[in-house]
DNA sequence: TTATATACCTCGTGATATGATGTATTCCGT
DNA sequence: ACGGAATACATCATATCACGAGGTATATAA
């Protein structure tokens, strides 16, 4: 897949799989495995940067022995889901001019 | 529209302005400007890098008193644009995804 | 004569994803 | 008991990229 196409989704995935309950890094990895693929260092950029941006809250736990960082969406990330399904409809428009093109 | 989602669409749009007729730089903003503004900047470097990866090619052409750079797609370009016709599909399997979290 | 449209180009900046690398613990197979 | 895989975090350097700001030049319209 092509990086800049990944890089517009990386983010919301990243919101959308910790949208329903509290998840932490390495979980987040291997739910979003089957849907796309990234790396440790690729996930600890992008949760750092919603952090800093709050559309996540964080909160260590320990368990058992090792800590665990939980990250917790918050209503700005719900809302960058809700903008997302927006462009979603430009890329939509965007998509269909390109496979127009293709046909003429 | 979010910085990082544009990227992957622009250098395709580029590509899809010049496929059915050679262009250049000024018009191809003006065909895109429904579709996806963009500023001649940003355009002049998604050609160049166009060029530099051989998916299109360049050819001065003087028109009245001033020049002009048509571009025109190669074979290449045009397999770019298939590719991300494929692409598109990953990225929909991606967006439901997001949606479905979304429901839940 | 002034401004707008046409038409090109370059440079610096900030944002970004990623591989490489590092630390530490627990669990499992042999 | 030992070694390696899995779990879990983190940082740094690098390469790529879009874009604003700025620059050059001609033709046309106000």
């Amino acid at each position: 897949m092509d990086a800049q196409l990944r890089r517009g989704v990386l983010d919301v995935c990243v919101l959308a799989a910790i949208k329903n309950e509290n998840s932490y890094g390495y979980k987040i990895i291997k739910d979003l495995k089957p849907v796309i693929e990234l790396s440790e260092s690729t996930l600890y950029t992008i949760l750092k940067r919603l952090e800093d941006s709050k559309m996540l809250v964080v909160k260590s736990v320990e368990f058992e022995g090792r800590l665990r960082k939980y990250y917790h969406i918050t209503p700005a990330g719900l809302q960058r889901l809700e903008e997302f399904k927006n462009e979603w409809k430009e890329m939509m428009s965007i998509y269909a001019f390109i496979v127009e093109a293709d046909l003429k």
